[in-house]
DNA sequence: GCCGTTTTCGGCCCGACTGTTTTCAGTCG
């Protein structure tokens, strides 16, 4: 792990010891925050001189930071996990289980973990409790079942297909006049913790019912009149929010988020004057607790979320962008689109391990209306993914001019996805890739290097001068494999010093460079490739995720090789020839 | 613990739902 992130591991840590020890929620949310800069950050913080430089982090969690640099340790940390049994930080992850509660089960029942949470279930501890009831006891008891089960967070690539086909069927419903997924899923983070849906409709009973007795509902956690809350056989959790008409997009705002988006906004409008909450913007500038709504002030704005952003004078924000650090202040890019790409350069055949022949991988370029496709097949050394011998590289190479020939709406490009091997060097010899149109140079193996061999080894293939493009450059598999954890500013200088692209793997188990990758090598000026790397027709369908991580990062049309007309890219390419 | 276009002290977003209460604390998003 790298120190950015062993730090953020350990502000979180704290964080949550704080909050069972009963400290302020300030101070809790402070740490939180601390920890969520120092996971973004994509500088080694031990090379920033003073860390209160970084906004979030104050005099006392710089101290904290420089003695971890320094001496490995840090004392508070080491004190404050004294004070509490190590697995509680466990129990705290128990739905319905906050520091409250967690706090009086550790101090009454003698809770120190997971399997003792179980035992005074079992026992009738926790029935002796006080304001501890049945209902409480059965909720907490599915709670544990469901997160031995589960594997916590879902993949983008999962969880987009499941609320399409939820909004879909809700949209259908009589009476439902707008319904949309809000939350982390429109924000397009990689992955997600549930489903939140929100609806219009003349006829909320209808919606609300229909939602908690779909056919993969396992359970129903909470159902009001506005919301309701189900678990479904996924996994994962879906929230469905009934929201009138008049102040759907106060409500799409807020139930989009980020949590520090909606701070962000709410402080602004209390600046002015104004309160915002999810039913609106409204004039208030008193103190009274009462909601505004309720006290009969009709909102500035409601009904639009455009509309909102201008009445605060701020610019419309894509969802995208509505996280922690997301903006510095330039203003808000003009994000790229799924119909800004114009090519794939990153796509596998049956010669190697895809399932398309040369000719179908053509004709899919050509269905997505791109006006060049390249051959880029496994590398020799990748023999379980049936990578290309030399030889039959340059006998491909010859079938892949065939087809380019058969062609004239489309240029077919041959190339190879070439390893890069843990020394640097690449799997063919030079003079092998001099005859491609395009390199692909990618990891596939070594990929717990330290982070030393990891730079050294991207930098070489950067450098190497028949190369275009660095495919997936960490390697990493969301939730499954960390990758390598190069010096991700030393390869972006090595990057635009021999215009090579970096590429956003657009597969939504790569999605590698990640969103805060992007972000860092946008403003150095690096070029990014955003490729699904199909293997199959239906993996042209990833672009969609690659495009949610490269406007998460702020990448704007120009910064993309894949935006590129026929003659740029032609020209680019040439560059390296 | 962090921060400052009223502030270096005194704030720090806001509402729905649940369960066990008899008026509300706790949790969640």
């Amino acid at each position: 792990m790298s120190l950015n992130r062993e730090l953020a591991a350990r502000f979180k840590t704290m964080a949550t010891v704080l909050q069972l020890l009963g400290e302020s929620g300030f101070k809790v949310n402070a740490n939180l925050k601390v920890a969520d800069v120092l996971d973004q950050l994509v500088e080694d913080v031990s090379t920033i001189d003073d860390a209160t430089s970084i906004d979030g982090i104050g005099k006392g969690s710089a101290t904290k930071i420089k003695e971890y640099i320094e001496t490995g340790k840090m004392a508070d940390y080491d004190a404050l996990i004294e004070q509490i049994p190590s697995g509680l930080l466990d129990v705290l992850k128990v739905q319905g289980l906050g520091p409250k509660t967690v706090q009086r089960l550790w101090k009454e029942a003698n809770v120190v973990d997971l399997t003792t949470l179980q035992e005074a279930i079992d026992d009738g501890r926790l029935l002796a409790l006080p304001r501890m009831g049945q209902k409480t006891i059965d909720n907490i008891k599915d709670s544990l079942e469901f997160i031995q089960s589960s594997s916590g967070r879902t993949n983008i690539g999962v969880a987009i297909p499941i609320a399409e086909s939820l909004v879909s069927q809700l949209s259908n419903l009589q009476g439902v006049t707008q319904c949309e997924f809000a939350g982390s899923l429109r924000r397009g983070c990689e992955t997600i913790g549930d489903i939140d849906i929100l609806l219009s409709t003349s006829e909320p009973e209808t919606a609300i019912e229909y939602f908690c007795s779909m056919p993969n509902v396992t359970k129903v956690l909470v159902a009001g009149d506005t919301k309701c809350s189900v678990r479904i056989e996924e996994g994962m959790q879906c929230d469905l929010r009934v929201i009138d008409e008049e102040q759907y997009g106060a409500a799409l705002l807020y139930f989009t988020g980020s949590k520090s988006h909606n701070v962000f906004m709410r402080e602004v409008a209390i600046k002015q004057g104004r309160r915002l909450n999810e039913y609106g913007l409204f004039k208030d500038d008193s103190k009274d607790s009462t909601p505004p709504q309720s006290r009969g002030i009709e909102p500035i704005a409601a009904q639009c979320e455009d509309s909102i952003y201008e009445a605060l004078n701020l610019a419309w924000t894509p969802p995208e962008l509505r996280e922690e650090n997301s903006l510095d202040g330039d203003g808000i890019p003009s994000l790229i689109t799924a119909s800004d790409v114009k090519c794939d350069l990153h796509c596998h055949t049956t010669a190697s391990d895809g399932t398309m022949s040369i000719e179908e991988l053509a004709e899919e370029g050509i269905k997505r209306g791109y006006h060049t496709i390249a051959v880029t097949d496994h590398s020799q050394t990748q023999a379980q993914a049936n990578g290309l011998s030399p030889e039959r590289l340059v006998k491909h190479i010859k079938a892949i001019r065939n087809v380019n020939e058969q062609y004239s709406e489309i240029t077919v490009l041959a190339g190879s996805e070439v390893d890069i091997l843990p020394d640097g060097t690449l799997d063919y010899e030079d003079a092998l890739l001099e005859a491609l149109d395009i390199v692909v140079a990618s990891p596939h193996a070594a990929l717990k290097q330290n982070p030393d061999e990891a730079t050294a080894r991207l930098c070489k293939a950067i450098e190497h001068p028949n190369v275009h493009i660095i495919g997936h450059p960490t390697g990493r598999i969301i939730q499954k494999r960390a990758g390598l954890e190069p010096d991700m500013i030393q390869l972006f200088e090595a990057a635009v010093k021999h215009n090579t692209a970096l590429e956003l793997n657009a597969h939504s188990l790569r999605l590698d460079l990640r969103d805060w990758h992007i972000r860092s090598a946008v403003k150095h000026g690096v070029s990014i490739a955003i490729n699904t790397d199909a293997h199959r027709p239906t993996d042209f369908e990833q672009l969609r995720f690659g495009i949610a991580t490269a406007r998460r990062g702020g990448l704007e049309p120009k910064s993309c090789i894949n935006c590129f007309n026929a003659n740029e890219l032609s020209k680019w390419l040439n560059q390296k020839r």
